[in-house]
Order: structure tokens, then C-alpha cells, then sequence
DNA sequence: AAAATTAAAAATGTATACATTTTATAACCT
DNA sequence: AGGTTATAAAATGTATACATTTTTAATTTT
């Protein structure tokens, strides 16, 4: 692997803007960077603009980056766009589904089920891999792509789902009902638990960042 | 203006890929391309990422990055995405349409009229200023910079849609409709011309594109 | 004293040089 | 001879050095 010393800076620096080691709303410098994890501006000027199109940072007036303040509008634009094209995508990958797949997803969510008290990210990432590894199956790549981009950037605001304190419960159990329809081939049923699922997220999502935002 | 070098390589790079100086489907390497464009690597390695990221430009094996060929299920699903998500955009944008916005979209689709037999790129990028106008009217910036990146990856495609003689004459028929009853606020008779707009260009284009993969 | 202009400092973009990884070539073994 | 390992060549990633641009601060002007 080449890239692997690259990927760990932006595994880095993602995680310090997670976790609040980084200034928000302030213009970071790739020579602070630089100096700060002790590498060169080169591989820093990679990772910004790789953090930059998945959402993580956004252009500073001319110049310089900064962390961007999670915003209620920019989560109910995300979980509108998933809501719309993930149904699609479901729809083209259900006749294509064999039960190799079928058990890898159910694989996954009993993991879901194991990771109640670990990490929030972990579950996030967990989650993702449930929904991934339906829609791959459609062999829609560029469809694909997008969605990915999309839950990419909805990752920023994991963890403000789990405020609701039966969330993950509830996420569960649409997910296995989802994984029936699919399995009984119920394609319309199966696109109206997705779309539910999603709306449902987005709209917890949408009002803790609402209400967080009045104080 | 800093970024007036960079820019210009990366116009440059685009325009050559769509104009087929550059080898399709053999992996291109950033030493080449810089003794090329007598740059250094350094420039050509932004403009390569910028590139991928916009669907110029694919991973090819494990090292460099190859033009991909274009493909029908690619524009099938970049058109379908954007029958999706348009009309989502036109919905919150309808309510803050003002005249000056409602002039400048007019001004634009004059400026096509009169763009009969300049560039198709020219037009192509004439008929996304019109989309954009609209749109951005929604102040929705998340669902904007998505859809901008669709209508981005489109451009590859473009020169297809002008195999069908009469299809500039019909797209602005269709453009005129929508903007009449965007002046109406006739918000669902809006949204339908517009998802049948995109979905015509779609359909267009992919038939196109299945009849030349033929040969 | 406020605004404007100019000069200095800091930050980014780019070139060159070096390190590491990948790919291609050739030698070797069974 | 075919396949495998070792070696050389080429390509990419990264560091350092330099050029250009932007920002800051200070001086000047009204």
C-alpha cells in the first residue's frame, strides 16, 4: 500500500474535526497543519482538498479553509437528496439481490445489534456498510458514488441521532423490515421503508440541530 | 486573481480530453502530462483529483488515472438523478423568485436563441447558467453544489443531444414553458415540465449512446 | 483623526530534489 | 519452456526551496 501514510493524516485530521481538536470558523493554515502533524504542506494540501469535497471543510473567503458549522438546512438538504435516490437505487438492485448478499447485510445488522455500547462513529460506519451493501448489487456505480458522497457527508452529524435515546432500536427494526421486503421481492413496500427510514433520521436530525441552534 | 495559472491548465486539460487529444483508455502519467503543458507535477496533480472528482478522469488500476469511455448507464443515471433532484430545487426556489432573477433567466435563454451556430459547449454551458439562475433563487447551497456536480459530470456527454436535428428547438420550447409557469407560480405544472424536460434529454442521449456502444 | 497608499510579512502556488513504491525486465530454478 | 524470484527502471508521494500573491501594519496624506 502507498497511500497508506496519506490516508492516516486524513483519518487524522478528520478525526481531530470530529472530535473538536481543530478550531471551528476559524481559517486553518497548511503551515499550521504542516508544523502540527509534522509532515510537509504537500500531503496537507491532498487531504484538505479531499475534506473539502466530502464536506469536512469548506473555502474561506479567498483563502484558506475552515471547519463549516453543522446546519440544520444543509442536513435536511442531505437526507432529502438520500430520500429521493436511495429508493431509486434500491428499485434496480432488489431483482439482483441473491442470498449471499441477503447474508451479509443480515450479518451486519446482528453487528449493529453487538455495538450498543461502542463508539457512535463505529455504528455510523456499520450502518453505512448495511445500506452499501444492498446497493451495490444494483451495479449503478455512478448512482452509487453519489449516495456514497452523500452519507459521507451526513457523517459530520452522527451523533446527534443518538440524543433520541430509542434511535438505534428504531433504526433496527426498519432495518430488518427492510431486509424482509427484500427478501419476499415486496419492491414497493421495500422502497417505502427506505424512504420512511430516511425521512424519519432526517427529521430527528433536523430538530436537535434546530433546537441546539435557539440557545 | 491567484488561481488564474491553475485554472487555466486544468480549462486546458478538460478541453483536450473533450476534444480527444489525449489517448482514451491508457493510463495517463503526471510526468507526461507535465513536460506536456510544461508544468510540474504539482499543478497536474490538483488538476487530476479535480478532474476525477468531476468524472473527467477514472483510477485506472492501482496507479494513474485513465479517460473513461463514455457509458449509456453512466448518463442514465446522472439524467435520472437530476429529474430527482431538480424539481426539489425548483420547489424551494419557486416561492423567492423575484423579476430581477425571472430577467436574467429570460436574458439567458435569448442568449441561446441567438447561439444557433456558435460551440455546442458554449450552449451547453449557456443552457446550465438558465438552470443555475433558477436555482440558486432556492438558497439551498447543499442541494445546489450536488446538482451543479451532476450537471458538471453531464458535460462530458454533450454533443449527443445535437444528433437529434431539432433538439435545441424543442429544449427551448421547453425552457419558455418553464419559465412562464415559474412566472405563474404554477409550482406542480413547473416541476413536471421540468422532470419531463430532463427525462426527454435523458432518454435522448442514452439511445444515442446504446446505438453507437452497437458498432 | 480617518482614509488611503505603500511597504513588510505571511501564506499559498509551483519547481526542483529526494524517497518510496510500483512496474517492467532479466536472470534463475524446477 | 514456463513460471518464479531478483534486479533495474519508471512513476508517484513527499520534503525543501523559491516565486507569487495576499494580508497586515505602518506611514503618509487630507
Amino acid at each position: 500500500m502507498e497511500k497508506q501514510h496519506a490516508n492516516r493524516l486524513y483519518q487524522q485530521i478528520k478525526g481531530d474535526i470530529l472530535d473538536n481538536r481543530l478550531p471551528v470558523a476559524t481559517a486553518l493554515k497548511q503551515t499550521e497543519l504542516s508544523t502540527r502533524y509534522e509532515v510537509s504542506r504537500i500531503p496537507i494540501r491532498d487531504v484538505l482538498t479531499r475534506l473539502k469535497n466530502e464536506g469536512w471543510l469548506a473555502d474561506c473567503g479567498k483563502r484558506g479553509v475552515m471547519i463549516p458549522a453543522l446546519s440544520a438546512t444543509e442536513a435536511e438538504d442531505l437526507y432529502l437528496m438520500r430520500m429521493y435516490l436511495e429508493p431509486l437505487i434500491l428499485n434496480h438492485g432488489i431483482p439482483k439481490i441473491n442470498n449471499q448478499i441477503l447474508g451479509q447485510a443480515q450479518d451486519i445488522l446482528e453487528q449493529i445489534d453487538q455495538s450498543k455500547n461502542s463508539n457512535i462513529h463505529q455504528q455510523g460506519e456499520l450502518n453505512w456498510q448495511f445500506h452499501a451493501c444492498i446497493y451495490q448489487a444494483a451495479e449503478r456505480p455512478t448512482l452509487f458514488n453519489t449516495i456514497a458522497s452523500l452519507h459521507q457527508q451526513c457523517s459530520r452529524y452522527i451523533g446527534y441521532h443518538s440524543l433520541e435515546l430509542d434511535y438505534l432500536e428504531t433504526s433496527q427494526q426498519e432495518h430488518y423490515q427492510l431486509l424482509t421486503a427484500i427478501k419476499n421481492k415486496q419492491i414497493t413496500k421495500a422502497k417505502q421503508i427506505l424512504k420512511a427510514h430516511i425521512s424519519e433520521a432526517g427529521e430527528i436530525l433536523v430538530s436537535h440541530l434546530l433546537q441546539k441552534m435557539q440557545f
